[in-house]
DNA sequence: GCCAGCACCGTAAACGTTTACAGCGAAAGT
DNA sequence: ACTTTCGCTGTAAACGTTTACGGTGCTGGC
């Protein structure tokens, strides 16, 4: 771990000054005969070029900081996931922040932007307060929202779709007969719980089907929660045919209480989940699951940064990615889920086959 | 996104030198006046420190990086998931970096440290070659590597037991009475791959059963390739009455293969995987799994890395974190598990709930 | 009244780059 | 032969911090 070598050494072993040995490492027009002998004195020495004092000089670090909620939430993964060889091609390291949603904690990094040792950073808050915005306008940084920012709000933004995403569920399991749809959310005041609450009303009356607020469960968006808020509705109200959960996380909890009282997935209870994470494939039975694109989305989000990057001026761009359903066991049961694999050999399947490497 | 203010900025506007400013923000001992006057003008400015300046004179980043294989995988995100925590409670932000088990990128990423964008790195390469041993010994900034290394390798370095890990899913399947226990393998040049292929072979002979090739198939880590490679040891091997898989992608798909092809799990075949991801609790059946403790040794790792950061003279340590076997259906049946449940509460159905946060 | 001691502060150098600018020698134009 | 041009190179400043060192003005002791 000896003290490496710096241009100066190298200058000094090649007999010239240290700007002809930054302009031969960086490929400015210089003489033959220095360039040899720049480059033999770079590679006796094992020279690496110092990042910290070209960022410095630059004022560009070559990364980007990505900032969820939660890293064991398979959602940001699914994100890390794209966003990282995105970055990664246009060379730019990607630090990880996990803020546990912790508003403070989000603020925070938005504050540390400040401190430049990121170029740009993506953020996925679950709840957006006045004070994200204040902070988002007045960024050091550009920053990329991976999720509703209030309209008007001038920055780059990568949305679900939330409402046509229930909509479809809801659909597809009253196309299967089921009448009694239960709702199990996480909290009202998260940015995901609002929307998705307000889609599951309308889709429900747009089916002419009507609300009840003793099958709606509010709960928190993982699975011990799910689990605690899907039996609360199930000891309330025994007759739901049919449980719409907000995430994935959710809807493992309710097939665990199902599982638990003895009721069938899907003869008694179908069930929907939501993200179509790793975990809805691979789950007992497997998840019917709306797809928000977290892969498209984690991916737009890298690129609209990289665009934005390299050009600073342009107007704040809006993605907006579609859901699609994705059937699975858990509403169409066993038949279908082997039908749909014979078919496409596909989407519902191979999902997890993106995992490449092993295991140390 | 105007030029923030600096030092120079505050010591102008308060009317004091950037020294006074420097001494100041670092809390070091200030007349009350000045320091009253430094932090109004930094707090009017909306001053924040560059860190890559300060970086660049204190010779640290607070950065660490992490490479491992495939991001993909989640078993390195196991990893992530603790090493995040414990980096950011000591002040370090994390870098993340994969792979794709290319060694060459794996000799990049050693390289790069050079660079000294990070203070330290965490590794976990599928294989280890000569060249990485060799950038190991010269790296400019401390290494932890997580697996295996030739003996006398002077690196801190965290393993798991594979070979105690199989020979518990070897004793399980034989105390269910099964005799013919097939084997789906990972590739041979790679660690984990050749270490868990010498580990059946023991566990196999202290168990009195016969070494069999027929029944042994190598393919990858991952679940198309498992797939295809159960489908061959089936097809070769019709009577086998479990499957020992190198880790839980691998599982996964032998468990594809076997549904499609009729036979019952566990009745008919039983199957254990490896490395206990999130994946085995949800799969269906759910997966009997050989923890590896991948959480535990990325926890290790980073307190490994931390350490090492704080004294650089140690002398290197290894950390060996021990294999545990945790049953689900796709040995001990669907009984089995709503037992283990209820028992326990425990440890087969609450791994995924450290899960919090919710979907953007 | 003089000097020592002290608390505080400013000047300047340093970290390792990049780059504007000027200098220099040689080839080319008049 | 004298300037102009050109290609190459070196000097030095700059990026924004931290910190060694010396200076200043004050207090207190003789």
């Amino acid at each position: 771990m000896a003290e490496g070598p710096t241009i100066n050494t190298i200058a000094e072993r090649a007999g010239v000054s240290i700007a002809s040995v930054s302009r031969v490492l960086n490929g400015l027009p210089t003489r033959q005969e220095t360039v040899r002998k720049v480059l033999a004195a770079a590679e006796e020495l094992g020279y690496v070029r110092n990042a910290v004092a070209r960022s410095l000089k630059s004022r560009r670090t070559h990364q980007v900081a990505f900032a969820m909620a939660d890293i064991g939430n398979p959602v940001y993964l699914a994100m890390v996931r794209q966003i990282q060889p995105v970055l990664k091609a246009a060379g730019y390291r990607l630090v990880l922040h996990s803020t546990d949603a912790i508003v403070a904690d989000e603020i925070d990094v938005l504050h540390s932007l400040g401190e430049r040792y990121v170029d740009g950073l993506i953020m996925s808050p679950l709840r957006v307060t006045n004070e994200h915005l204040k902070m988002i306008a007045t960024a050091r940084a550009p920053v990329v929202i991976i999720g509703s920012v209030p309209e008007g709000t001038r920055v780059d933004n990568v949305r679900a779709d939330s409402r046509t995403g229930v909509r479809l569920a809801i659909d597809h399991l009253y196309e299967l007969g089921r009448r009694r749809i239960g709702f199990v959310n996480g909290p009202l005041d998260t940015v995901p719980g609002a929307a998705r609450a307000a889609a599951y009303g309308e889709a429900l009356k747009e089916r002419g089907l009507p609300y009840d607020e003793e099958i709606v469960e509010v709960g928190d968006f993982y699975r011990a929660e799910g689990a605690r808020a899907a039996r609360a509705l199930l000891d309330r109200a025994p007759g739901v045919d049919a449980l719409m959960c907000a995430n994935d996380l959710i809807a493992l909890g309710a097939l665990d209480v199902l599982r638990a009282a003895g009721l069938r997935v899907p003869e008694d209870v179908a069930v929907v989940g939501m993200d179509d994470t790793d975990l809805a494939a691979a789950s007992w039975p497997s998840l019917t699951s709306v797809s928000l694109g977290s892969a498209e989305r984690g991916k737009a989000a890298a690129e609209l940064l990289l665009d934005r990057l390299n050009d600073m001026d342009s107007q704040p761009r809006v993605v907006t990615v579609a859901p699609r359903l994705v059937i699975r066991a858990s509403t169409a049961g066993e038949a279908a889920v082997l039908g749909v694999r014979g078919e496409t050999s596909g989407e519902t399947v191979n999902i997890p086959l993106q995992s490449k490497g092993g295991t140390p």
